[in-house]
RNA sequence: GCCGAAGUGGCGGAACUGGCAGACGCACAGGACUUAAAAUCCUGCGAGGGUUAAACUUCGUACCGGUUCGAUUCCGGUCUUCGGCACCA
């Protein structure tokens, strides 16, 4: 009988679906287990064998849950807003809900075929209206708790296609789409206060069982730094506050520095002698993209303040202020000390601008002519009258209490997170539930008036000023006040593709819930997510989001855990066959329905697991393919050699039993290349002797099946098993019967391998020595040497030194 | 520049806590079956030396050095590749 994948296949996913055999179950007394992987969107390009990695490596897990006794949530939906869609859309004149149709019934067709075990009774889309309604309920809470406002903040702007774009949409400096220069322009945007969750995002991460990499990435990108920030009066009576992390410098600071966009130079106008010069330098800066700001940092820029002076609080000596880009107004207070003897870029500028270098931190080889001295983890305070002699560390605790009892500056911690840009100026999104009153200013609308659905457009294009084509739309942006009844608009904004994928993992639990986001009862027997897998590339962005927004919701009373997952893992990217990353225009995409016409689910999921270390880059490989096509043939084979016999034979007791363990431990520890292959090993046992008992192939069908279901299934039915795998208990192993009976025993001499011995397990260190003495090639290479020191190591090795 | 990960045969990759380097697969070679091929099954397969064949032997986990009876594994330094961040005071 030859293995016909294509038929058996279809019949067993037929099968599931008839029988919801995955749907979790009601039964809350049971464990549970929720495992997750992010939901794709549904791009018209169609699946990537990207996807299949993550979601056969969690379909495995939650298969052998589901066997080890869990009730298992092993959920699956669309992240289906976005801008790919929408200029689809635009470009072929159809309504983006029914390119999104079509997607999503492509992209749950190619998930099918691969035969994963999702409780499809739990799918959501975040475009269905039903669901968004409870983006737009979450919006509205955090709006009353002030965590959103408006604000005017810089946009990319494409000059070209005059529409702001996303960060994701700007290459190299320049639109994605047409090539064109982008620039920095304002726009007033909702605003979300993620900055004021900095401080838990980042502690609450010791508690996790994160990957590290993960753990250090969201820590980075948070940001955070202890310092201080210090009062500098101004000659003009004002005070000026800079944020150091290096207060121990502070005699070494011989000038300041404001960001071009610092409030004070408007303030201080009237003073400024030389305004025009500092009027064309902001302008300069205004001008410059981010682009140009980072590409051309180089060489330093800047401009004195004439008229203004600062006085340094500890030194007393007056210093000049400079205005220069290299000062951020978005971190700190956008002013800083400088302190160009251990600053790189504050020595970069002292030397442009021929200002005083004072070192104050002595250390071996400073050549501050060279380049500042900022290694300074070992040095000691000098030229600092109170601090000198103290360590860097000492110097600035003592700093810190000086400033604080004298009331120039104080302890502070800042973050370099910066509150989420939440606005987009674009249709398929999430219309932002909000009008404006002129009276009232912005007012929610009503909780029962949700959802607030996106009206028919003629045009999906943004509008010639950058607004939403939302704002078009007279009659639907015309409303009356909730408050106050009169005459508002509606907010034509809509909300990033980032906001329906912050919460989607709690609709899956209670997905038709009319009145909540999910039954409290639901949400607290699946919460926390267990086990999500997801891209490095989600960690500092989706995965921030969406640990945000739950926090919000527990501090709310939603949901009852702190933290929406309490594992994370990934995965790493699948290469196309020359080594490079997958892309059309490297022609070395793989498209996944060619897999599984060719080969089948079974070696498509086998294959992606075989490939590599499950978190490593690795090159696709059709050859590679194939090899797991062979396996899956000789799988297949077995029932060809198959006996009547029930039991497992004695001389493969041991193999058995430790494949069982070698297989579940490998399974949680999500190294399934070595499962595998452990697998495959056994099967070779088995050719070996041309049989396998029918307790043989009982445990090896049941050890795979959460890799290749459909082959196992199917062998289970025809070799008369009762039952399907899916609904029997994983095989269970004997710890004494993992063990080998004898070992092998590697003779050394001055650690190099002389001989070896096929010896009883558990021998005891005299015994091994007795028998290394008995070798003949030991014997000989000892002959008339002394014996030095001789090394036992129980089962494994003994070692003779000699001299 | 900073943070992180990695470098092992012709290739993808194994190796628990410092204890036989190269599991498993691919490719390749030889054999069985076949009129033949494909498919399948079996055997071999790091490099050099050595032998009719074996035995045997030296080298070998990016590079240099160290610790150790013993290092792919630990420590110091160098190089390369990949991922992330990037004037964050």
């Amino acid at each position: 009988m030859d293995y016909n994948f294509q038929e058996i296949e279809k019949k067993w996913q037929k099968y599931w679906d008839e029988n919801e055999t995955f749907k979790c179950g009601t039964d809350f007394s049971k464990p549970k287990f929720y495992g997750l992987v992010e939901f794709p969107y549904p791009s018209g390009h169609g699946l990537h064998v990207g996807h299949p990695r993550s979601y056969t490596a969690l379909d495995i897990v939650a298969r052998k849950k589901r066997m080890d006794g869990y009730n298992v949530l092993y959920p699956m939906g669309w992240d289906a807003f976005g801008l790919p869609t929408e200029n689809f859309a635009i470009q072929n004149k159809i309504h983006p809900r029914i390119v999104t149709e079509n997607n999503v019934a492509n992209f749950k067709r190619q998930l099918k075929s691969i035969g994963f075990s999702f409780d499809w009774s739990k799918e959501i889309n975040t475009t269905d209206p039903n669901y968004f309604k409870w983006t737009q309920w979450i919006f509205l809470k955090l709006f009353e708790k002030g965590l959103a406002y408006k604000t005017e903040m810089p946009v990319n702007w494409c000059t070209s296609c005059k529409v702001g774009l996303a960060n994701e949409e700007v290459v190299n400096g320049v639109c994605e789409r047409c090539g064109g220069e982008v620039v920095q322009k304002l726009r007033s945007q909702w605003m979300l206060k993620i900055t004021e969750y900095a401080e838990r995002l980042i502690d609450d991460l010791d508690d996790l069982d994160f990957i590290e990499k993960v753990k250090i990435q969201q820590k980075n990108w948070i940001g955070r730094s202890e310092g201080a920030e210090v009062d500098f009066t101004l000659t003009c009576g004002e005070k000026l506050r800079v944020y150091t992390t290096r207060c121990d410098t502070l005699y070494g600071a011989t000038y300041m520095v404001i960001s071009p966009e610092h409030p004070y130079i408007e303030k201080f106008a009237d003073l400024i002698e030389n305004i025009d010069e500092i009027k064309a330098y902001q302008s300069e800066a205004a001008h410059k993209s981010e682009f140009e700001r980072t590409e051309l940092a180089k060489e330093k820029t800047g401009v004195e303040i004439k008229g203004i002076r600062a006085i340094n609080p500890i030194t007393g000596k007056e210093i000049p202020v400079f205005i220069s880009d290299y000062v951020l107004m978005t971190y700190g207070t956008g002013a800083i000390m400088a302190v160009p003897a251990h600053d790189t870029r504050d020595w970069e500028f002292a030397k442009k601008f021929n200002l005083p270098i004072i070192q104050v931190v002595a250390g071996d080889d400073v050549d501050l002519d060279k380049e500042a001295f900022t290694d300074v983890a070992e040095g000691t305070l000098i030229n600092s009258d109170i601090l000198n002699g103290l360590s860097v560390k000492d110097a600035i605790a003592k700093m810190i209490e000086h400033l604080e009892t004298n009331g120039i500056g104080k302890k502070k911690v800042n973050y370099k997170l910066r509150d989420w840009v939440f606005s987009r100026q674009r249709y398929w999104g999430e219309p932002i539930p909000l009008v404006k009153c002129e009276k009232c200013g912005y007012v929610a609308i009503p909780e029962d008036q949700l959802p607030l659905t996106l009206p028919e457009v003629e045009s999906y294009e943004p509008t010639d000023d950058g607004k939403s084509p939302l704002a078009n739309i007279r009659e639907w942006v015309e409303t009356t006040c909730p408050c106050c009844g009169g005459k508002a608009e509606r907010e034509t904004d809509t909300m990033p593709q980032w906001a329906g994928s912050s919460w989607y993992f709690l609709r899956y639990i209670d997905p038709a819930n009319n009145d909540a986001i999910a039954s409290k009862e639901l949400l607290d027997y699946w919460l926390p997510v267990d086990w999500y897998n997801g891209g490095m590339e989600h960690t500092t962005l989706h995965l921030l989001y969406s640990r945000f927004w739950h926090k919000f919701l527990y501090d709310i009373g939603v949901v009852s855990t702190k933290e929406p997952y309490a594992k994370r893992t990934s995965h790493g990217m699948i290469l196309g066959e020359n080594g490079e990353k997958m892309s059309k225009s490297r022609g070395n995409v793989v498209n996944p329905d060619d897999i599984v016409n060719n080969y089948g689910a079974d070696t498509f999921r086998t294959y992606e697991m075989f490939i590599g270390a499950f978190d490593v880059a690795t090159p696709w490989s059709e050859q590679g393919v194939k090899g797991c096509y062979n396996f899956m043939k000789r799988v297949w084979g077995l029932l060809d050699i198959l006996t009547d016999e029930e039991n497992i034979t004695a001389d493969l007791e041991i193999a058995v039993n430790k494949a069982i363990k070698k297989v579940s431990d490998d399974i949680e520890k999500m190294k399934f290349n070595t499962a595998i292959a452990t697998l495959m090993a056994l099967i070779n046992d088995f050719y070996k002797k041309k049989a396998i008992t029918k307790g043989e192939l009982k445990v090896f069908l049941q050890l795979l099946n959460p890799t290749a279901p459909h082959i196992t299934e199917e062998m289970w039915q025809v070799a008369g098993f009762e039952k399907t795998i899916a609904e029997t208990p994983w095989p269970t192993y004997d710890e004494a019967k993992t063990v080998d009976a004898t070992v092998e025993v590697v003779l050394q001499i001055n650690g190099k391998i002389r001989d070896k011995l096929q010896l009883p397990q558990g021998l005891s260190k005299e015994e091994l020595e007795k028998f290394a003495f008995e070798s003949e090639k030991i014997k000989a290479l000892t002959e008339g040497k002394q014996i030095v020191k001789i090394i036992v190591v129980p089962n494994k090795l003994v070692n003779v030194v000699v001299k």
